[in-house]
DNA sequence: CTCCGTGCAAACTTTTTGCAACGGG
DNA sequence: CCCGTTGCAAAAAGTTTGCACGGAG
């Protein structure tokens, strides 16, 4: 259901790639971020990645993930509580969506069928295409109370 | 394509139910809230209702903002940037969806035919059902930009 | 040798809270 | 009258920034 876990090494490459291209370094800082990210799976808050094993500094993990998301390598994710939730970016694992609980906050990733998808992106085009909005995507997320939680 | 403009007296009687049904006043500062936002009819931040011909304090504000939303009067919305929205609940205003505007972190309202709301509800429900996850509804957004900043 | 990233601490922004005064019911 | 709401100011929480050091290229 979630969104199936990446190679490490096919991981490390394409971020690799994607900060040499903007004339960034892949430190040991951000390639710890982006090992956790991609260990957790799932949207995380800072503090979690603070928490974690990581020896990161909480000012170079914001700026870190300040430098991974203008290069497209993390997204930051909105949920019900007022924390900034980071993950790596769909174009590393894959469009998705979240499952949020209102109850604690964790956001979880699923996935929807293309077709699903498909005929979704259609009808947002037909109601948006008279707005003069320009749309670049679509977020999905299914709003309710997470297994731990019920 | 927004939601439709709602009657004020209907609106004001609405909010008197709920709020009585919660043993809560309707203070003139929850009244001055309640118009701006049903004026308004998009989500906009305490900032903006701050900087509106409101009396009211900041603190007063966000403390109204959390009555109103615990008695299910009003709704958080989440943009791209890292401020608080707040809306009318959709019990008042009707089921809907938010143009997220990238550049510049305003959101407006759209709705969807209701076809299509209930083929998406349906799919969605498909793929949850095996989670765990008890789903309470939906949360669709066009990310994009908006017609002022393209 | 030169930069860029890092750590530390202080600043900033947004939201929350304590307390005394006020006012509608 | 009384209890909840308000305003003011201070505090808290989350995030950002300045500066000097340290490490990688």
């Amino acid at each position: 259901m979630s969104a199936s876990r990446i190679d490490l090494q096919r991981l490390h490459d394409a971020v690799l790639d994607k900060l040499r291209a903007e004339g960034q370094l892949y430190t040991s800082g951000r390639r710890q971020l982006v090992e956790l990210l991609a260990e957790l799976n799932r949207p995380v808050t800072t503090y979690e990645l603070l928490e974690s094993r990581t020896k990161l500094t909480q000012s170079s993990v914001y700026r870190n993930l300040a430098v991974l998301e203008e290069v497209g390598i993390v997204q930051k994710v909105a949920s019900s509580d007022d924390r900034a939730r980071f993950e790596l970016a769909e174009d590393l694992i894959g469009h998705h969506h979240h499952l949020i609980s209102v109850a604690c906050g964790r956001v979880d990733d699923f996935v929807v069928p293309a077709r699903t998808e498909k005929t979704l992106d259609a009808a947002l085009e037909r109601v948006v295409s008279s707005t003069g909005f320009v749309a670049a995507g679509h977020r999905l997320d299914i709003i309710g109370t997470c297994a731990a939680c019920a």
